[in-house]
DNA sequence: AGCCTATATATGTTTTTGTCATATATACAC
DNA sequence: GTGTATATATGACAAAAACATATATAGGCT
């Protein structure tokens, strides 16, 4: 079966991740995860992250995209890998600084959560009393 | 002292969300948990975010279309309020569809906030394995 | 009157991010 | 050859946010 791009349509609550497409700039942290883990090259990205249900679906063209913004700040670098069969691939490998960045994510994300939860409970609270009426 | 919207800067890590600018559309929860309090005009709105450590700055700009949007969307419903002195004020009151509005964004936060949990555990995991070699 | 500040809303432009569609090329199976 | 899988890339567009500016009312001050 063919790697259908199309067939997105976010199944529902079943699986894939809700960060992507909300979150700005979410893309390149899963990117950068998964590269932490080995190099690997755009289309392999795309597969893995349509199969990880931890991880958002991502557009080809953005993801390709990404991929090169993130070569130009430092975050991969990147050669062609002829070797093996079909067309050639883009082989990206994740730098010092790339972890760096995905470390600075990282506490992004946990401030995230934190305001996420003040907001959650804030809400239940104005809400609870708003039915009490 | 005016309110001056270029005293912007993120003053740091003190005071204020870190969400806005980052979460897609997150102006508007915010404006509903404000509005679901009782009916305020665009001004005011600005300030109350302005104040608020738990909620995100708004540019003026984006926070008056962003009010105009929600309108049309049927979120809100907005009356010229001609009293007490300066220039008039667009009051804005919010509906009971906005309130729904503001429940289906309270279940979508909570499945952020365990994605972001997930991330993060798998960050953690991925990273300390990393140093371990 | 003229000027400044506060209050209040609104529009225009640009950048970033994401979505959708499409183009291009290699290689293998039939 | 035709079709499919693999692989990268570009173009057009939309939404949200950032940044800049325009407009108007009203009160205080000189």
């Amino acid at each position: 079966m063919r790697f259908d791009p199309h067939h997105h349509h976010h199944p529902g609550p079943e699986g894939g991740c809700c960060l992507g497409g909300r979150l700005r700039g979410f893309l390149q942290p899963c990117l950068l995860l998964l590269l932490s883990q080995g190099a690997s090259h755009g289309y392999e990205l795309m597969e893995r992250l349509a199969r990880d249900p931890m991880l958002p679906h991502a557009d080809p063209g953005l993801l390709y995209r990404t991929l090169r913004q993130m070569e130009a700040e430092g975050w991969v670098t990147s050669t062609w890998d002829t070797e093996g069969q079909g067309p050639a691939r883009r082989r990206y490998t994740i730098t010092e600084e790339g972890l760096e960045f995905l470390r600075v994510w990282a506490a992004r994300l946990a401030a995230m959560r934190a305001d996420i939860d003040a907001f959650l409970e804030r809400l239940e609270r104005d809400m609870g009393a708003r039915q009490d009426q």
